[in-house]
DNA sequence: TGACATACCAGACAAATGTCTGCTATCGTC
DNA sequence: GACGATAGCAGACATTTGTCTGGTATGTCA
């Protein structure tokens, strides 16, 4: 039974973990064992509670397959509405195109995502076919990029609050500037993120 | 004992099911028991072994928390690189400034994400601050954008290639052309996803 | 040298969890 | 009504998996 140096196993029974983790599947004790070859279940055990210790892994007592990373939740998926309907602002899982991963700073807030169609906010880099992830809120301050429900039709512009009046303002001089009744107009929601995909392969999964 | 009518609450165990996959958190039968107060583990596992068969989900049979979904891994986070060094390609753990989930469609690619620096292109949306997800190759086709290793320092530009040589293209009228010798430019990888946080708290977790 | 820590092994035990067999009740259909 | 399908219950059992106790070998440091 050769010994290895010093946390250098640990190291690497640590990255094993982690990959395991960010594939939804994470490992039992035993399949640590059997991925380093140690001939007892208690090897593998010591490296990891020695990283619950150390505070690099997290672990759930008792628990099948309890280890997690400590603070780092795994990432979220959203889905993504085709369309958003007025009225019932819920969740409408039927025309759902299909879910975006997102960062797990912000898995609390009830997010969303849209898919962009018109070109009215290319000055701000969005384009047609770009994904929006929104959070939900019913209000927003003046500058920030929202979705809005104008007549039943849900619009991504930069809002402006100018005399108590609301403006959506496109980032395109092609569009015009539109300044609802505040009865026409629900915020929908704040874009906080914008992605594009280039590559058609990597396009989110339809399921 | 009341009864449901037939697939009700079948519904709502998959969406349970598909929550706790998404938070990375596979739960036992004896989980959705409870999570749905049965008096019984089989009527949990009979509603699971459903949507087996049903296809809309997958299992591991005799594993612990075995259900997934099929077809579709967890999201999977790539690591953002501070900075890409010359000659060592591999991952460099060490200026690693977060990481970001991708869609499930691709993990079998070796992806990594960068911030991007400059202006040069901004006529394709893509800004200063925001974060590339790249698929790492050694060679494009004419027209991808890519990031391309020149004189040590990493950009990223639509590669053209024009009597067999490549070229460099900026996608602002203030910057310049690029045409490097080929020894000179390393082709790093093919950008296939452009994202933008335009909420503070949704960047990138450091950890 | 001896005390101590670390890496690893061996085997047993216990708790968590998947699986099976058999049962009741309700609904729809022939 | 008989039949089959579905929803649900009850309890036992088997496997997987976490936990514990005790051991060997190697290195560091006073």
């Amino acid at each position: 039974m050769p010994k290895t140096p010093p946390g250098q196993t640990r190291e690497r029974v640590y990255h094993y973990v982690r990959e395991r983790l960010f594939e939804g599947r994470p490992p039992t004790i035993r399949d640590v064992q059997r991925a380093f070859s140690f001939r007892a279940v208690e090897t593998a055990r010591g490296h990891l509670e020695t990283l619950v210790r150390e505070g690099r892994l997290a672990k759930r007592t008792g628990e099948a397959r309890g280890f997690t990373l400590p603070e780092l939740p795994a990432p979220k998926l959203v889905p993504i509405l085709g369309r958003v309907q007025a009225g019932a602002l819920s969740t409408a899982v039927q025309d759902l195109e299909g879910y975006v991963p997102v960062e797990s700073t912000h898995i609390s807030h009830d997010l969303f995502a849209l898919r962009v169609n018109g070109k009215s906010m290319t000055g701000a880099g969005i384009y047609p076919g770009d994904i929006v992830v929104v959070r939900r809120q019913p209000t927003a301050t003046s500058g920030e990029i929202v979705v809005a429900l104008v007549e039943d039709e849900a619009t991504v512009k930069r809002l402006r609050i100018r005399n108590r009046r609301i403006e959506l303002h496109p980032e395109n001089p092609d569009f015009e500037v539109i300044t609802p009744s505040r009865f026409q107009c629900l915020i929908l929601g704040k874009v906080i993120e914008v992605r594009r995909f280039l590559d058609k392969a990597s396009a989110p999964l339809r399921y």
